[in-house]
Formats: C-alpha cells, structure tokens, sequence
DNA sequence: CGCGCGCTTGACTAACTTCAAAGATGGTGG
DNA sequence: CCACCATCTTTGAAGTTAGTCAAGCGCGCG
C-alpha cells in the first residue's frame, strides 16, 4: 500500500541520502511531454488555492513556495531548485503561491501526462514515490528545525540541505535573499545576516560574494546543524 | 496520479474541513483484521527507526509522536486521538519514536492487511490517501505555526484544533501535559501555562481542571489563532 | 560614475526561556 | 475514606535570544 498511498510535498532535502535528483533521470521521457517556460524575477508560477492543473520541473534558476498569514506575516515553506518537481503535494488546488527567485526556466506538464506516464511506467511512477517520501521527510525535519533549533542551528542545517542538494561539497550558491531565507527558517534577515557573519568570523564558512559562501569546516557546520 | 501518489503524516487537522474520523467508517472491515493492544501511561508503541511492521489506530487515550535532537530536545511532531490512523508516513521504517499520553487502547494491524484491504477496496484506499492529504495540509499549517506565529496565537490555534478533532465545540479534553503542548507548539511549558492563563484571564477559555478547557468565546479565539 | 536596493552592523526592545518557589491535582496505601 | 506524597501546574523574577529600529556600506545596474 505504500506503493499507492504516497503523497509528498518538497523536493529530496534530508541530508543523509544522495540527492535523489542525482539518480538516472526518469524524468526523459515526460521531458517530451512538457513545455518550458521562462520566468523574470519574482514572477509567479501559480496562487495559493489556484485549481491545479500543471506539475513543474525547475530546469535553471530557483523558486520559492510561500505560504501568508492574516496579517501580512510570510513563511517560506521551500525552495526548489534545477532537477526538483513542484506539484506533487497538490490535491485539487495548490497549497502554496510560487514565485521564481531569480530569472528562471521551469518545464510545465500537464497532471494527465504525468498521471499517464507514471500509469503506464511503474520505474517513473516509483520515482515519484520516492520524491514524495524524501520530500515529506524534510517536512518533518523542518518542523523539529523550527520548533527546537536555535537561530544559528538553523542557518548551519540550510546551508547543508542547500550545498547537498546542488551535489556541492564546499561552495555554495544562495540565489535567495536574506529575507527569503529568513522567511524559511523562522528568523528575521538581520538574523540570518548576523549568523552567516558569526560563521565566518568562527572560519567555519567564508562569504565569497553575499550570495555565494564556501564552506570551510564541514565537521564543525555539521556539528551546529545537528546540535551535537 | 494524485490517486496512487499520496503519502501522509498525521491525521486530519485542517480546521476548515469536518474530521475525516467522524465520516462512515469504512474501517469497519479492517477492525476483524486487527488486534486491540492496551498501552499504559508513557509505554512505547515504536521508536523511530524501528522497521515499520504494523499500522495502528487509537480507540482511546492518547499518542504522541516525537523526534529528538542530539542533546535531548524534543519535538512532538503530532498528537493522535481516538479514532486516528498512526504509521502511513513510514516508509520502511517509522520516522518517529511513538508513546502513550495516558491509558490507551490502539488497534494493531499489519502492514500486509492494510495494504491487501486497500488494494481489494477501492473506498477504503480512498479514505486512506484522503486522511493523507489531510495530514499533509496539516504538516504545511504547522510550518507557518513554528515559524510565524506567536505563542499565544500557536496555543489558539492548538485548542481549536483539539476541539475540532474531538467534534467538540465547546469543551476541550487535552489529555497530554503543558510539557507535550509546549514540545508540540515549539514553547517551553511556562509559556504553556501563562498562554492558557491569559487566555482565561481574557474570558476567552475557561479552565475546568487543568486538562479541561471550554472555549468560551470562539471567534476570539479563531481571531487570535488566524492573526487576523 | 552615481543611484538604488539589499546586506551588514549597532543599539535598544520585546518575547520567550530559565530558574525558582508555591499551589493544585490525583493516585495510593494505610 | 482520607491523608499524604509525588507530580504537574501556575506564577514570579531575572536572564537570553532574537526582533525592531536605524544608520552606513557595497555591489550591481543603468
């Protein structure tokens, strides 16, 4: 039954597992079958509650799923980037507003297509499956992460979720902005900037630019992370 | 897809919708399949890790699933009352460690009868990814609720989602402690405490005993719990 | 080259936690 | 059946972390 009850909401994020993007790609046969779009900065895929009819890959670029509060208050729920599959978590309607981060290409299929092939190609319909597995694992991750963790615990985990998923061992690529990220961790941009400072005034991580770090004392990011 | 793609977390707790547990039992003919178990106080259904074997459904009391840090912090990643479904989100094996709140009878099944129901009838496969996708919109609430909101808005928000659960509108049974509240809303148990006692102070609750609330005016506490 | 936006840094504040003690609660055994 | 004890809850006061407000810097773009 698992096999047929599996939902899923982000892409691959737990650490311990190779990035499951990395794995022969599946995804060649719906490549066919989808069209590609580019999006400018801050460009919006889909709205919350908007009927949803379309899945997504992220060729290039990244995007941001949020969701608001009332009053204006934002939380990122995920970034994707190139390789990850948006969508999936979707009933009728999508849970989250999507907005490209940056300049970005993303493939677009239709449900059906996607419906059809993972009917008709048990190895793509299992893939998926494991997409939804890892991506529900990280979910449960990010819970303890924002409940438990301290702010500088935090941003150490983001930084390796990130580095791990882009297959990167030392530097790291950050498309977002402090305030994205903060929306995502449960912190403020002063936050996030003050943590990334204290890292690499510790010469655990070195800023390269502000939006590209090194990470120069795995071990000792990972024990933050991990509040050993 | 959607119907062969679902995976799941927790049971339904989206306020918005009535509990999928008050709908027609399809359960009914899984119940000749599994076996009760009574669990005392604090007693371990599974820890996490353990390979996943059984699926199970509280009859009475209370569970609580939790992850650990490194140095002993916790997170309850979800309460389950009466009538919810513990286990579709493993995948081999559990993700969390499980307890009893208080005295508690589950119903224990296996994997293999579940998985053989569910493919034998289809309303019963059905009702299960629904309770899945229930649990996941439920995950992406908690998300905003960690990284968002403020204490007292993550208690309102807990209370009105007990008391849907219960089918309650009125008065509240929270069988856990203020410790498991605060380990679930990502607070200490003081700031339990003195959320609870503000809330009354304020004439929204009333506090019957310390483990029965009544909500006494319920559009303040929704105002509170959505940060209107 | 200069302008604007985002990032950094500092000083102060607010919210929540920690530490501590007193007050309820409920379960048990006499 | 009641009293006692352990445990949980409440409340207070002090301490910490992260948030807010504000100013200056620097990078990238026009």
């Amino acid at each position: 039954m698992p096999a047929n009850l599996q939902l899923q909401i982000a892409p691959s994020t737990s650490r311990a597992q190779p990035p499951v993007r990395k794995a022969p790609d599946e995804f060649a046969a719906l490549d066919r079958l989808g069209s590609v779009v580019s999006l400018q900065r801050e460009a919006v895929l889909f709205h919350e509650s908007d009927s949803a009819e379309h899945y997504f890959k992220v060729v290039t670029g990244a995007v941001r799923c949020c969701k608001f509060l009332a009053d204006g208050r934002r939380h990122v729920s995920e970034f994707y980037l190139p390789g990850d599959f948006i969508g999936l978590d979707a009933e009728s309607a999508y849970q989250f507003t999507a907005e490209a981060v940056t300049e970005t290409t993303v493939v677009r299929y239709t449900r059906r297509s996607v419906e059809a092939l993972a009917a008709q190609e048990p190895r793509f319909g299992r893939r998926l499956l494991s997409i939804a597995c890892h991506g529900l694992s990280a979910a449960q991750q990010k819970l303890v992460l924002l409940g438990r963790k301290t702010a500088e615990e935090r941003i150490a985990t983001f930084l390796l979720d990130i580095a791990d998923r882009c297959g990167e061992t030392e530097c790291v690529s950050l498309p977002m902005s402090r305030t994205d990220i903060g929306d995502h961790l449960g912190l403020t941009m002063e936050t996030v900037s003050r943590g990334l400072s204290h890292l690499k005034s510790e010469g655990v991580i070195a800023l390269e630019s502000s939006h590209k770090i090194r990470i120069r004392d795995r071990d000792v990011l990972e024990e933050i992370a991990d509040a050993a």
